[in-house]
DNA sequence: GTGAAAGCGCTAACAA
DNA sequence: TTGTTAGCGCTTTCAC
């Protein structure tokens, strides 16, 4: 726990360099319209002083901060069983880092917080947010509006009724599900179940939509909910080989989903696939490739969503700054999925 | 994407509520010596303005930022598969939080982000640095301290060598390694092996320094090096099955190690806890549950690690900003681990 | 192309 | 107890 040493100025590397503090602004931030010889003078002085800007002083200035909030709500701790997350945020960093941006992670213990994270937003401390919003009634995404943050946010949000200036990165949860279920159709299989993810998320809906599109006259026993856990795909399976025993076939919301559901149809004598065949949903590679058998799913790429929704925050951010506002708002983008077949389907 | 409209000034409340722009100010950093009549209009006017500091402009002055880094080291992209590290930071989190203070992540993809992460820190930033060392030869401590940014590392970083203005917060891994070791021999094993972890993580060598402890006479035959994955963890197993068939137990550096090796014990037709009995390490709630049988482990609270290390740098900052310095420096701290029995031995 | 000067919004002596 | 004043370190007109 080292102490701080005093940091030159910028008005120590004018000094040195000889030159006025202007010109050495001018260097530090890209060095367009100095001479040469004095671009080189004040980069040694720089060098030779350690200088590093003072983002505090340089932020009440320009108003630009060039940093992004990330904000999770993480009440439901899923975020931290489930490695998705995590990937998003990886690539989120690496697009922010690539564009000479900061991080700062908000996480959001509960409903007391909301407040705190509108506060923080609403202080002018970022430019940007990354929002998670992960349930249909989370009064966050209003605040955030409310506080005036330019907001990216990561699944559709449930409440955003169609608005055009509600920007989210998402996956095709629909069109996947539907490759899904088309797929086991395709293998023959007639009684296919559906284990969803927690009903309060989008993308949970989204992919019980798909499975209604090609099931549409499916039996409604066949559909049992869950919640994204490993846990709730246990009970979930149970629930359904309860109800129905002939079940050839389950579409599971998600990988960590199907792996309690396989556990649960190994304990009960069933063989997958050639018993039940089982897909899941995101590729996640620690848990795909892990199941006993490895399993067919519905990939999507999670690390460039998060890439994405950095990139879109920043060129918003950027026009903002250039005051080309109105103009051309981002819109809001929808990657496509595509299955994985490994061994379970 | 909304506009981040102009927002009101110390000077506009200081104007509405007919007081100077310093008892503004006092009233918004606690209003100590301010009479009770000012402090009402004070924050009247705050409410009706919607005012929020301005962060830059308090930072240039106060030199402080309410804000730490969190560096995390991830190349190897064990932190992203391995739910550790999010609850660690979710202990950090947590108590950062309640200290007003804002967490800035800054991930690192390999040796290139170093120099950016050193010019971060070293450019003032952030108060302080919350620093997971993973691994011995890392170069990044070292930068850090060069950049004079107090620190406290999450694991005891391999080259502190006993320095004792090192602080770092880590588990007695080499105590809670002796104990699981003794469990299995207590339980009648003679002939227990080792998976080990990362040996380029202190953590990884704590463990297997706990395993020969207690083993001190045992066949190197027994010690099969993996890193702390579940993949690992199977080649590992395969390995140890190989070299010594009669194994009776095994003791694997982490939860998802032990889970790798579950599962090729399970396919060599050997019984857990029967034939081998098998503990893992960190009680991982999500792993340790779900395998098959459910798996005796050493914990660690994880968590309680992250808000430790949160709070030993908040109170080195708090001192610091007083100026009592070198009176007390903070030590670092070292937490028991518990045995937690389920059904592999 | 370069420098001088005027703040950005806030806190912290110091006076009153 | 309150107000006045002087910066914190930087960017950015505006002259030169």
């Amino acid at each position: 726990m080292t102490d701080t040493a005093p940091r030159p100025t910028l008005e120590a590397v004018a000094a040195r360099a000889g030159v006025s503090r202007a010109t050495v602004s001018r260097v530090v931030n890209g060095g367009d319209g100095v001479r040469d010889v004095l671009v080189e003078r004040v980069r040694k002085a720089v060098e030779e002083l350690g200088y590093v800007p003072n983002q505090a002083a340089r932020s009440l200035v320009t108003r630009r901060h060039d940093a992004v909030a990330v904000v999770v709500a993480e009440p439901e701790s899923r975020v931290f069983a489930d490695p998705f997350f995590a990937l998003q945020l990886r690539g989120i960093s690496k697009e922010l880092t690539a564009h000479d941006n900061q991080l700062v992670l908000l996480l959001t213990e509960g409903r007391d917080d909301h407040a705190r994270v509108g506060r923080y937003l609403a202080g002018g401390h970022v430019d940007g947010a990354l929002v998670f919003s992960l349930h249909l009634d989370d009064p966050l995404p209003e605040l955030i509006q409310r506080a005036g943050v330019p907001t990216v946010f990561g699944g559709r949000p449930g409440w955003s009724g169609g608005r055009s200036d509600v920007v989210y990165v998402d996956s095709d949860n629909r069109g996947g599900a539907r490759d899904a279920v088309r797929h086991l159709a395709g293998l023959g299989r007639t009684r296919i179940a559906h284990i969803t993810g927690a009903l309060d998320q989008t993308s949970a809906v989204d992919r019980l939509d798909g499975y209604r599109d090609v099931m549409a006259d499916a039996d409604p026993r066949l559909i049992a909910e869950a919640d994204f856990t490993p846990a709730g795909g246990e009970r979930a399976m149970r629930e359904l080989l309860d109800r129905c025993p002939d079940l050839d076939a389950v579409f599971a919301a998600n990988d960590l989903t199907a792996s309690g559901a396989l556990r649960v149809l190994r304990e009960s004598g069933r063989r997958v696939p050639d018993d039940v065949a089982v897909i899941g949903f995101d590729d996640l590679q620690p848990v795909a490739e892990q199941t006993d058998p490895p399993l067919t799913t519905v990939r999507q790429d999670i690390e460039e969503m998060g890439r994405i929704m950095a990139r879109l925050l920043l060129h918003g951010l950027d026009r903002a700054h250039r005051h080309e506002a109105a103009a051309t708002p981002p819109s809001s983008v929808v990657l496509p999925t595509t299955l994985v077949r490994r061994r379970s389907a």
